[in-house]
DNA sequence: CGCGAGACTGGGAGCGCTCTTACGATGCTG
DNA sequence: CAGCATCGTAAGAGCGCTCCCAGTCTCGCG
């Protein structure tokens, strides 16, 4: 290996280049005062002769900072890079980050292996903090980091106590979903639901049949089917719905993403919508507005939860403290035509 | 600040446990020989009972490798999450990092400021080495990062020399589209460039012209419209396109999914595809085929860029070497409906 | 003019780890 | 059974940085 990777010149070499002491070449690095302004410009001289930077590597080393976060999706890309959700969510994330000065660094396992590996960098101080969001099942990382000592701020209800989290109402968003398929006269609604070893998942799902029961409708297994949050899953459910109760009215899709599918179902089957069968999604992404007709969805403010995350981690960072805080937002049911708007 | 984030054990204490010193911890740590069962038996026992998890931290000071290498991609969240382009890319960088364990690391600035961080982030060996796709213009990064000695494997041709790269034969991709296009009698054949500031877009540009020069047709300046690689300017430029010549019977689009825009500004318009209008595009992403018509578009083997700038990276990491060498991948017309299949 | 308070600056310890060197304790060869 | 190679282990020297603790220097005031 060459030497020092190429990296030039230590904190050593630039003190005897300005003829001064290691610990006053840190002070003007670091930006500290205490230093005249006469030693100060010969040394930012010698830093700039030498084309000295800092070894962020030592620093962190005695600091145990890193001025790094790790926002961890454990999703495989496709599913990354096609949910309208992560970027906005990354959106408001990164801007509360980077105005706070830190470094977002995004780490997506793709397998058990790739796991491991993630727990041992996250573990080890490779960053001051981590959020986690799309958890499935019970994923033991955030309670493992937490135990360690790490701050950790989960996106949407984490499966274990504890743990500071981010999450909208998904019961109650569903909740008024289905009141407001029922309240504009249908009777056999049926729901897509998302992965169910997810909390949002589940959670949906439980604001659904609320929703039914309290309109004195009885549940029926043939009108609920998994999408897993899919566009091609929302598809295949659709499909299936219709095979299994072909008089259903109404279908709340417990993603855009989903709805999307259904939709591609639906005129595949020669329903129209909303005529034939209602149909709301959730989220309010983009998707909602593009597609025909557009779609009424539960919308979340997906910026905003990642906004908060990213607050809610910097304050644990800043403050060394381990409270468990949760933070739940509200949802607003928008109509459109998929809905009879 | 609470003690040492909460980080358990040290090396010392865990040789103190042992009964042994640090050196024959570490060994046993990083699974080297030279250790007799016994000792390795109740290290291993006293790291269990402590806890323990090495600092990489510290390790890193010393042995100057992270065992991670970032991806950067500098776009904006909605077009690094919108792109089809860039999932199958990070499937196949991960799938090699992932076998050579390494941690992938994904950066994504959103601005100047963040572009800084960045770079400090990088300059300081906080990875072994760094992918670089979608660069624009004349971005200094790569020839700073390079000079630096760090590792460096740009994805698309950069703008600098004497730096590493993996791309595919653009403007033979190109040529070949309106090669075809030409051969099935269209003789008004125009282009929606992607973003000219990147290499990617000006070769796809280039190898448009050089085609309908070659089968001696005149270039014409209302031919050619910039989409910048999103839907939404492949659907304006396709309608630019058509008021400045509505005689237009053949489009080549630098990616799906400006074609797919592009497809929705004809169908708009009245005008039918490939009977009116043939279409190709480029990539042969997902969209290709989900679009109504399907896209003949030109076959680019994106997870293999991916792969193949893994490959290069962590030769150069592992090698200490700085080469610089490009591997430039052929690409393949794909021929469907929207071009008369 | 002496002295204390600041303002600057330097020395040194140490963060947790790796790695080279050195040194007993074995084991093997002739 | 001497002599030497080999193995297992320990000790120590850093990696580049921060930060505490003094020490020096400069003023201003009595």
């Amino acid at each position: 290996m060459t030497r020092a990777a190429g990296n030039g010149a230590t904190l050593e070499e630039v003190a005897v280049a300005a003829g001064v002491s290691r610990a006053t070449v840190s002070r003007v690095v670091n930006g500290l005062d205490r230093v005249s302004p006469t030693t100060r410009q010969s040394v930012l001289r010698a830093v700039d002769r030498l084309g000295y930077t800092p070894n962020r590597v030592a620093r962190s080393l005695v600091t145990r900072r890193t001025d790094s976060v790790a926002l961890v999706i454990p999703e495989p890309t496709t599913k990354l890079f096609g949910d309208p959700f992560f970027p906005r969510l990354v959106t408001g994330i990164s801007e509360v980050l980077s105005a706070a000065n830190k470094q977002l660094v995004l780490l997506a396992p793709q397998n058990k292996a790739d796991e491991e590996r993630l727990q041992r960098y996250l573990m080890t101080a490779q960053a001051d903090g981590v959020l986690l969001v799309s958890l499935h099942g019970e994923d033991p990382l955030p309670g493992d980091l937490a135990r360690r000592g790490i701050p950790v701020v989960v996106g949407g209800r984490p499966p274990a106590e504890g743990i500071s989290y981010v999450d909208v109402d998904n019961v109650q968003g569903a909740l008024s979903a289905v009141r407001h398929l029922i309240s504009i006269g249908r009777r056999k609604v049926a729901t897509i639901s998302g992965a169910l070893d997810m909390t949002v998942g589940a959670d949906r799902l439980e604001g659904y049949r609320r929703g039914l029961r309290e309109a004195g409708l009885e549940l029926d297994p043939r009108l609920e089917a998994s999408g897993a949050f899919e566009q091609e899953g929302g598809r295949r459910a659709m499909s299936e719905l219709l095979d299994r109760a072909p008089d259903l009215d109404a279908v709340f899709a417990a993603s855009d993403l989903m709805a999307a599918g259904a939709l591609q179902s639906l005129r595949r089957a020669g329903r129209r919508v909303p005529e034939d069968v209602a149909v709301v999604g959730y989220e309010d992404s983009s998707i909602a507005t593009s597609t025909e007709p557009p779609l009424s969805s539960v919308r979340q403010p997906t910026e905003e939860i990642g906004r908060e995350m990213a607050r809610l981690l910097l304050a644990d960072v800043a403050s060394g403290q381990r409270v468990a805080r949760r933070v739940v937002l509200d949802t607003e049911l928008i109509v459109r035509e998929s809905s009879g708007g």
